[in-house]
DNA sequence: CGCAAAAATAATAGCGCTACGATTTGTAAA
DNA sequence: TTTACAAATCGTAGCGCTATTATTTTTGCG
């Protein structure tokens, strides 16, 4: 930088201003600065700015897994968002361990981020006190209910099971049942499970039950499931899925069985993740706003980190929508 | 720092020992500025540790989209892997496009990465540039075939076509078609095209050709790739697909078009995805080892960064496995 | 027990930038 | 012109750690 300031004929200050606060410099200033970085082809070292600064541009986003889709898009979509205002993404995965979650907590603040954005609200309380210690600002993403610790955008989990249930009961079907897989980790499937319960067990003439694996999702579990469906409850005539990739093996296996949907058994799903629309029949399903969860995050993080005004306590309801298709 | 040391009765540079090289330090040493860390919960300031070393614990991750599964497994897989080393992963998006790619290597250098990783072997001569002068190990990944930075860990997207096509010639088909989507964007994609054709070519008695579509593969594409399929050419009797997104398609379009897989169609697709083994009938698929070019990656990674012994000029062949099932 | 070599610990000198207040320069009204 | 005020620029003093070299302590062996 000062050799930029030299070439510029200008103090170091300018030029790290230049940085910061672009409009703060006078044109003629910013162009012979633009002009020496060119020239030297320098690169700021960020890590010299973040340690002066106690505060570096890197957002620290822990999710469960960017192997699962609903998270990637997310991270997809904020990392695109906070890449415009030049914020760095650092990304850690807790496999859905709050252990393992706290210990990437440790490891972030170790960069003094700019935030940190949390999936869920269910945090150890080391967690909580570490991050309530370091004053970051924390973004909760994907899952609204009880309180954050400081800002979420998401939506209700339970919700989207009163959804489908609603859905499904609207359709006129009476012997419902909620596929699940790996719910003990996976506490926002289990609120949609809880949701989905209490909400035909609240209508009246319709009986619900759960049938879960301890699996991660995916279609052969899905498969799997439905054939343990119709063999626990013959009578099965609706069924809602933790998710589309547990709706596409039950679509596959009722082929197999030569169950017809949606005429002997209407199916729900959650994600509309990319194949749903193409399946056949085309899944109805419930689709969650992972990137308008994304460009929220993305807004709060960068409002509190420009700003200066602590906007904090914040809490966003995306909501979620239910696509009708031919399944149910 | 300093109040650690002080805490503990040592000279920080002990401390800062202790978390460089543990096995430096005498026991008693560590045991104390062990209890010292935790009285004080301290956090080390990495950035402050990176300015000094002039170098970070940072691994600055470069892929298209991680909204693609592919590259979500690996850097699931990188993650974890590094993670267990105490390295970062910082994450950026492409969106396939090279001079995002050069935006966001400028973006990595500032923080003095410990390795950048990059996928593919196509890239500006201002990115290759940057890297060069940079003198920061680079690891190009799922693709071999040209002259990499320095190190390179994935596999020949050319050999992927001709494992596709020497299968279906092997299954007794004749009239050959590749579904592709995307592929001016995805040049691994084309490769395997090319591939395909190529060896298609070359057998003798065979006819082959491509199909493809400008948007992003999913399953709606795949299906009307596999529709307007079946009106330029009705007597395709094989089909090999970018991806298995779009082989999905395929096999919805032909459940409603009534053609029967693998009767008169056998279908290859590439991926392996979660719900390629579940699908009525079962995908036959290329898989690529998504998470083995992870660990590979990740080992290079940490070898050049801990070793000392500059282990560049490596380049891995992870292959992928053809796997049959039902639907070929 | 004494000595050399090895192991453990400590002192020193920055790494490259930012925040802050201080200073200079520019500009419009009196 | 002068003056007052805003805009632009600058100087200073670290941020918290690491690398290197120097020093002290421990160990093994005659």
């Amino acid at each position: 930088m000062m050799d930029v300031a030299a070439r510029a004929e200008l103090s170091p200050s300018t030029v790290s201003l230049y940085f910061r606060k672009p409009d703060a410099v006078s044109p003629s200033a910013s162009r012979s600065i633009a002009q020496a970085i060119e020239a030297l082809s320098y690169v700021p070292n960020l890590m010299a700015g973040g340690l002066a600064a106690a505060s570096s541009r890197a957002v620290s986003i822990i999710v469960p897994s960017v192997r699962n889709a609903f998270f990637a898009e997310t991270v997809a979509t904020m990392q695109a968002e906070l890449g415009k205002e030049r914020l760095q993404v650092m990304l850690g995965h807790t496999e859905y361990s709050e252990r393992e979650e706290e210990n990437l907590v440790r490891m972030a603040l170790s960069w003094a981020p700019a935030a940190v954005v949390l999936t869920g609200l269910s945090h150890t309380n080391a967690t909580r006190k570490l991050l309530r210690d370091s004053n970051v600002p924390v973004v909760e993403i994907w899952e609204l209910g009880s309180e954050p610790i400081d800002m979420a955008v998401g939506f209700h989990h339970e919700q989207v099971g009163q959804a489908a249930a609603n859905h499904l009961i609207q359709r006129g079907r009476k012997r419902l049942v909620f596929l699940g897989a790996r719910m003990q980790e996976d506490r926002r499937a289990a609120f949609r499970a809880e949701g989905f319960l209490e909400t035909a067990r609240n209508a009246g003439g319709i009986v619900a039950d759960v049938i879960q694996h301890p699996a991660p999702s995916n279609a052969a579990v899905g498969a799997m499931l439905l054939a343990e469906t119709v063999r626990k409850f013959p009578d099965v005539d609706g069924i809602a899925c933790s998710n589309d990739h547990i709706a596409l093996g039950v679509i596959f296996e009722c082929q197999r069985l030569g169950i017809t949907i949606p005429q002997r058994l209407s199916v729900v799903g959650f994600g509309d993740l990319s194949f749903s629309a193409a399946c056949n029949p085309a899944l109805t399903t419930i689709r969650p706003p992972g990137d308008l969860i994304g460009t929220e995050a993305a807004r709060l993080i960068i409002e509190n980190t420009s700003g200066g005004s602590v906007n904090k306590q914040h809490v966003i309801d995306t909501r979620f929508t239910l696509l009708q298709r031919q399944s149910s």
